[in-house]
DNA sequence: GCTGCAAACGTTATCGGTAACGATTGCGTA
DNA sequence: TACGCAATCGTTACCGATAACGTTTGCAGC
C-alpha cells in the first residue's frame, strides 16, 4: 500500500507553470502577480495540497521536531514533564517525539541515534539508570545536536540542564521524618549512577548530620532500575528488615520505587509501623492508606523549562556557549504515611 | 546552531569515487570490485557514516516509523498499551512516534495530518472523546494510508479494529455488584460518542435485565472529558447523592475517570458504604483504601495486536480489502471496594 | 586488428521543495 | 531608437540517496 499526496508539480502542470512560480506564488512572492497567485491557492486549496514536510527537511536542514528520551512514560513524573514539553512546543510550532529508554542504556543509544539520523532539531533527555557512558551523546553535542538534559543530568557534558532542587527536597523529606521522631531512616534509591541518586543521597545525609544522626551506610539500598524490577526493591525492603536494628522510617526517591515499595511494605504488614516518604508526583497519594507523604517535584515545569532552553538554543543564530543550570524547588507534602505512630494511630 | 552528519558525498569525494560507486558499495553490489567496497566500507566506519534517513524517505516514500494518537500517556491503559506496541515495533525496525490528543478532536487532526505529511507508514488510533467528526481520517484512508484502531474505534472506517471485550467486562462487573446484593448501581461513564462507552454501557444493561432490574437512566452520568476535567465528575457523583434514591454503588468506565471518582467518593466519605468497581489498569489498586476492583484491560497486548495488523498492512504487497475486529477478554479483579458492606465490614 | 563482452565504474534522473540566477516582456525616458 | 528597469515567470542547482543507463577499460576469440 502507498500513500501519496499532492505535490507542487500536480498544481504547476495543472496551471501550466512552472514548480518554482507555484512555490514563490504558494509563499506570497512579491515577484508573482495577483491572478497567479490567485489561481494558485485556489488550486492548492482545492485539491487539498501540503507542502512535503520530508522534502523541506531534507532542503532546509531542519524538521521542526524535538526528541525526548526518557526512561518511562508510565510515570507520574516523566508523563507530567512531557506535558510540559508540549505545551511550549505545541505554540511554537514544534512537534515532540517521545522515546522509552526502559533503563536501558542501548534502548537509549539506539532512540537518540535514530532520532538524531532522523534530523531532529534538538534533544531532550534524562538518562536511564544504565548509562555511564554518554560518550555517544557527547559526539552528538560536538557535532553540534542542541541538547538540553533535565531530571536526571550529567555534568560530563557542557549543555543547559533543567532540574529539581534533589538536595532541599531529601533534606526536608528527611528532616520532616526526624522532626516526627524517627531516628533510624533507611534510604531506599535508585542507581548510584544518576545526578539524582547522588544529590538526593547528599540531602539524606546533610539532614541527618544537621541534627546529629549518624550516617549509617548500610541502611541505604541501590535498587538499579528504579523500581522497574520489583525483586531489587523487595530484597532492599528484606534486607533492612532483617537488620537486629530495623528501621524505623523509610525515606525513597523514584516516582516508581516509592510506588513499588510502598506497596511491598503494606505486604508485609509493616506500613502502620513505618514511617514512609518518597520522591513521587503521583497523583492517587491520597488514596492510599495510610495517605502517603511525598516529595513533588514541579515535573511540568521542569518539561516547560527545558523545551524553552532548547528552543532557544536551536533558534541561535551563533552557537551557545553560556549555559545554564536551572534548579526548581520541590514540594513536601505531607500525609499520613509519614507522621510519627503515635499521631497517625489518632487518624486511624 | 546546526548539526551536520557525513555524507555519501564526503565518503566519494575523499577517496576519489562517484557517489553511486559509494552507494552500490556500501550495499554490497556485484559491480563493485572487492578492493573498493573494502575502502569505502572502511572509510565509512572510520568517519561513522550513516545514511540519512530523510533522504531515503523522499526517495523510498517509506519512514519506517509509525504513529500513535492517544488521549493520554498519563493513563495506564495507554502507557501500557503503548509498551506493547513498542515491544513489537522495535523488533520489526519500526519506530513509534507517539502523540497525545489530550481529548481535543482539534489537537487530534493536528497531530495526525503532521504525522501522515511527515510520511508515517501508518497510524494507530484511539480516537478522542471529542471526535464526532472523522473524515479528516476518512479522507487519509482512502488515499490509502494504512490504519488501525484500537479502544475508542469508529464503524465509519473499514479497517482492522482491536478493543477489550467492553460489553463483557461491563457485564461482569455488573453482575458482580448485583452479585454483592447491590441493587441501585449507577454508573459514570466517558463521551456517549465513543465506543466504548456504548458498548459498557450495553454490558451495563444486559447484566441489569438478566436480574430483573429495570434500567433507570437517570443513573448514567456522561463525563464527557473523561476525568481530565474533575468537574464533570463531581458534578456527576453530587447529582448521585441529591436523588431520593441515592445510589449503592457505582460502576465506573476509563482508567482516569475510575480513580478521579474514587478520589471524589472518598472526599465525600461515601466510599465505605458505596460499592465500587471501575475500569482501570491502575497497579495500585491493592494500596487504596478500600482497595480498589477493577476491570482490567488486556492493554500490552491489545497494543501489540493493533501494530501486528497494522505491520502487516503495511507491508502487504496488494490493498488489504479484509479486515477484521480483533476483541481480547477483560479481567474481573474483585478487591475491597465492590464487596457488600457486611462482608466489608469484616476486613476494616 | 577488430569485435564482443563483462567488469567496474561514472552520469544522470528522481523524490519534493526552495532559491539563486536568467530570461522575457512591456513601458518610460533620453 | 535604444537603453534601463521593473514585473513576471522559467531554469537550474541543491539537499542525500538510489537506480537505470552509459561509458571506459581489458581481454578473449576470430
Amino acid at each position: 500500500m502507498k500513500f501519496e499526496s499532492a505535490t507542487i508539480k500536480d498544481i504547476a502542470k495543472a496551471l501550466n507553470l512552472s514548480t518554482s512560480t507555484v512555490s514563490r506564488a504558494l509563499r506570497g512572492s512579491y515577484e508573482i502577480s495577483d491572478e497567479t497567485k490567485k489561481q494558485v491557492l485556489e488550486y492548492a486549496e482545492k485539491i487539498n495540497y501540503r507542502p512535503n514536510p520530508i522534502a523541506l527537511s531534507l532542503k532546509e536542514r531542519r524538521t521542526r521536531a524535538i526528541g525526548v528520551v526518557v526512561s518511562e512514560i508510565a510515570n507520574n513524573f516523566f508523563s507530567q514533564a512531557i506535558n510540559g514539553i508540549e505545551s511550549i512546543a505545541y505554540n511554537r510550532g514544534y512537534h515532540v517525539i517521545i522515546t522509552q529508554s526502559h533503563e536501558s542504556h542501548e534502548r537509549e543509544k539506539v532512540n537518540v541515534q535514530h532520532m538524531a539520523a532522523r534530523g531532529v532539531d534538538g534533544l531532550l533527555v534524562s538518562l536511564s539508570s544504565e548509562s555511564a557512558d554518554i560518550s555517544y551523546l557527547r559526539e552528538l553535542h560536538e557535532k553540534g545536536m542542541p541538547m538540553v538534559f533535565f531530571d536526571r543530568v550529567t555534568d560530563e557534558i557542557e549543555t543547559h540542564r533543567v532540574t529539581a532542587n534533589n538536595y532541599n527536597g531529601a533534606f526536608a523529606a528527611t528532616e520532616h521524618l526526624l522532626s516526627q521522631g524517627y531516628k533510624n531512616i533507611a534510604h531506599i534509591t535508585s542507581s548510584p549512577f544518576l545526578s539524582i541518586t547522588k544529590e538526593r543521597l547528599a540531602g539524606y545525609k546533610a539532614a541527618l548530620d544537621k541534627h546529629g544522626i549518624p550516617f549509617n551506610e548500610n541502611l541505604v539500598k541501590y535498587c538499579p532500575h528504579g523500581g522497574m524490577i520489583v525483586k531489587e526493591a523487595e530484597d532492599a525492603l528484606h534486607e533492612l528488615n532483617a537488620k537486629k536494628q530495623k528501621p524505623d522510617a523509610i525515606f525513597t526517591t523514584g516516582d516508581r520505587l516509592t510506588i513499588v515499595c510502598y506497596g511491598i511494605l503494606k505486604q508485609m504488614k509493616k506500613n502502620d509501623q513505618t514511617g514512609f516518604i518518597g520522591f513521587s508526583n503521583t497523583q492517587v497519594a491520597d488514596l492510599f492508606s495510610p495517605s502517603l507523604s511525598v516529595v513533588r517535584q514541579p515535573a511540568f515545569e521542569i518539561g516547560q523549562f527545558s523545551i524553552e532552553l532548547l528552543i532557544q538554543m536551536i533558534e541561535s543564530k551563533r552557537p551557545v556557549t553560556e549555559f545554564q543550570t536551572k534548579i526548581l524547588e520541590t514540594e513536601l507534602v505531607v500525609r499520613e504515611s509519614s507522621l510519627h505512630k503515635q499521631k497517625k494511630s489518632v487518624h486511624l
